[in-house]
DNA sequence: AAGCGGAACAACCGCATCCAC
DNA sequence: GGTGGATGCGGTTGTTCCGCT
């Protein structure tokens, strides 16, 4: 490719933060002349700058119609909304934002909304409940967490409830569940320790989701296993509930095998992997970009991109009614 | 008050793409 | 269709600011 050649010696333009003196002489000239060749410019307007180095200056800080300040909860939401549609294409998405520019828009998620949906358990480039590869193989200590958790449970539910059912337990459940149905087989000298605990709420939760009945089945270890609650089930919160499936708007590319009866997966154990949850996704952009998504389908309706995972999951923080969800689950 | 570390943001760099010739 | 210049884009770096010890 070709870099951009400068007219005079490059050694001898100036680099690094801009003078208010330059600034001046950067807008007075594109107020006259318009900005016309950025390679150009520099000597036009009498700076020792390239021209790419104007560009920037202009289009992220001197423009008159940038927007400055704080983003705003709408913005952020738009955000985050086009980022889990369209990527790192932050000049995309800054078209949906006027006034921001692709430089304010990435260094704000870059330094805000990453870190936020980090700590929603949400990963920030799935747009999906976090998962990480090495959870398989942490498999133990992720259970000796479970364990601990269902122990909080063991004090009365309104309160435990309130006090301890947040965004990173749920993502402990969660990455169990989806380590039960889509990983190798699972530690079964952990889960057995597990079980063998006075554990049982979280037996049960555990129980409820139909990959561990299929794990109980296959690894059969001798505690009693009742028929699953149909009532029960059908509350279960269902934490990868969009209002509509997100492969009904974006075909999903998928090599895991299909049952011959309709589309539910199969999961490696050859139980169904419940339709109650994602599958496992990498936090690796290199397999995000197996979905194939097409921008188009949410651009004209950016309210189509809340029908996710990041919705159900953000409805379900936010929505103080979800502590009836887990009281319903538990008794 | 000084030092330190992390957060925030402006600016740079290199590659990709567009477009005129 | 090939070539080279101009521009756009996204990742990364460097600097400044700010809060904490």
């Amino acid at each position: 490719m070709m870099a951009e050649s400068p007219l005079q010696d490059e050694s001898a333009l100036k680099k690094g933060p801009w003078t208010p003196e330059e600034d001046q002489k950067l807008i007075d000239y594109i107020q006259k002349h318009g900005h016309g060749s950025w390679r150009a410019l520099p000597m036009l307007a009498g700076l020792n700058r390239c021209g790419k180095s104007c560009r920037l200056r202009w289009t992220n800080y001197l423009r008159p119609d940038i927007k400055r300040g704080n983003f705003s909860e709408e913005e952020q939401q738009i955000i985050i909304d086009f980022h889990q549609v369209l990527g790192n294409k932050w000049s995309a998405i800054a078209q949906h934002l006027p006034g921001r520019t692709d430089n304010e828009i990435k260094n704000f998620w870059n330094t805000h909304l990453k870190k936020k949906l980090l700590q929603m358990g949400i990963d920030p480039v799935t747009h999906r409940p976090r998962t990480d590869l090495n959870i398989i193989t942490n498999l133990p200590q992720l259970l000796a967490a479970a364990a601990n958790f269902s122990n909080l449970m063991n004090i009365p539910w309104d309160n435990a409830i309130k006090a301890q059912v947040d965004a990173t337990k749920l993502q402990l459940l969660h990455n169990i569940l989806q380590v039960l149905g889509n990983s190798p087989p699972p530690n079964m000298e952990a889960l057995s320790n597990l079980f063998a605990s006075r554990d049982h709420q979280l037996y049960e939760y555990l129980r409820m989701n139909s990959q561990l009945e299929g794990l109980l089945k296959c690894g059969e270890d001798g505690l009693s296993s009742q028929g699953v609650n149909a009532q029960a089930q059908s509350n279960y919160p269902n934490i990868d509930a969009p209002q509509q499936p997100f492969s009904d708007h974006y075909p999903i590319k998928d090599s895991k095998p299909r049952s011959h009866n309709s589309d539910q997966l199969v999961s490696s154990y050859g139980f169904p992997t419940s339709n109650t949850l994602p599958q496992l996704v990498s936090a690796s952009p290199e397999c995000s970009s197996a979905n194939t998504i097409n921008p188009n389908d949410i651009i004209s309706n950016p309210s189509n991109a809340t029908s996710t995972t990041f919705e159900a999951w953000r409805n379900l923080m936010d929505d103080g009614a979800n502590d009836n969800y887990w009281i319903d689950i538990i008794e």
